[in-house]
DNA sequence: GTTCGTGCAAATCCTTTGCATTGAT
DNA sequence: ATCAATGCAAAGGATTTGCACGAAC
């Protein structure tokens, strides 16, 4: 599910009662394109400005938005930038860190614990990580940088 | 630790080589009223005009920079809307409901198994949370809102 | 032929910055 | 008297919105 086919995510918004155009046809190719990154609303501008160079910003924004409605793409705050976006409907956890902004991938399971703790405890569950979270990487704690 | 009174907070500024001025007294005494509270830059900058009519927003931020710099205040994002800034250099862990924007404080000590498995695994410390949790409260997962 | 989606520009929100002036030391 | 801090206004980045035109259904 992590790749599904350009022309099978263009019929979902067809049946949404969308309509598929030149645009977001150009967007979801970069977003497939590129289905290991996430990309900032302005990275796909210009990758899809590659494809269709009068394509507007607001566009994009309007697409993502919808493809997310549809569940298609999901976007993560790795920090204080711009929010990023990504295909499939399972989102990575990230560790961003705050002295060279390395992004760490971390395994999900690694949340297992918390959890279960937070429901149990609070009955809060948690999604999708939206944020990130922040701290040092081993480099940056390494050399001891503030 | 919580609530170092307004004239030590100012003494730390002083002796940083800064200046105490009656807009940042106001800022302080904000923070300290409310230091139960988060509050957004907005919301000091309303509050502190009850005492100081005039006091510009680029004083806030400035101030707060400062006072961030000092270790004094931290800021947290609990969400797409604005900082909140809070005294005492102990944040605390949130989350924050994506349905109804409750926020949820939790213990931090739930934190303490990832905190280890993270430091372990990728040698990676995570620090005061910049970022809060997002997830559901119980109600919303009650109410089986999406 | 309807409607939805688009491009464009302007608007919004939050925050930062430039600059001349004020005021703490 | 010095130099940091202020107010004001303008700039900034990211995102949203209004609107008339164009294109997909």
């Amino acid at each position: 599910m992590t790749s599904a086919p350009l022309e099978d995510i263009l019929d979902e918004m067809r049946a949404a009662g969308g309509r598929v155009t030149a645009s977001r046809r150009a967007i979801v190719e970069v977003l497939l394109d590129s289905s290991e990154h996430h990309l900032s609303a302005e990275e796909i501008v210009t990758a899809a400005r590659g494809r269709l160079p009068d394509l507007a910003e607001s566009t994009i924004y309007r697409t993502l938005t919808t493809l997310e409605q549809l569940g298609v793409v999901g976007h993560v705050h790795l920090g204080h930038g711009p929010a990023t976006f990504h295909l499939g409907g399972q989102p990575h956890r990230h560790l961003v860190c705050g002295g060279c902004q390395a992004v760490v991938e971390m395994r999900p399971e690694l949340l297992t614990g918390l959890r279960r703790a937070l429901k149990s405890e609070y009955g809060f569950v948690i999604d999708e990580e939206h944020f990130a979270l922040t701290g040092r990487c081993q480099a940056c704690v390494d050399a001891g940088s503030v």
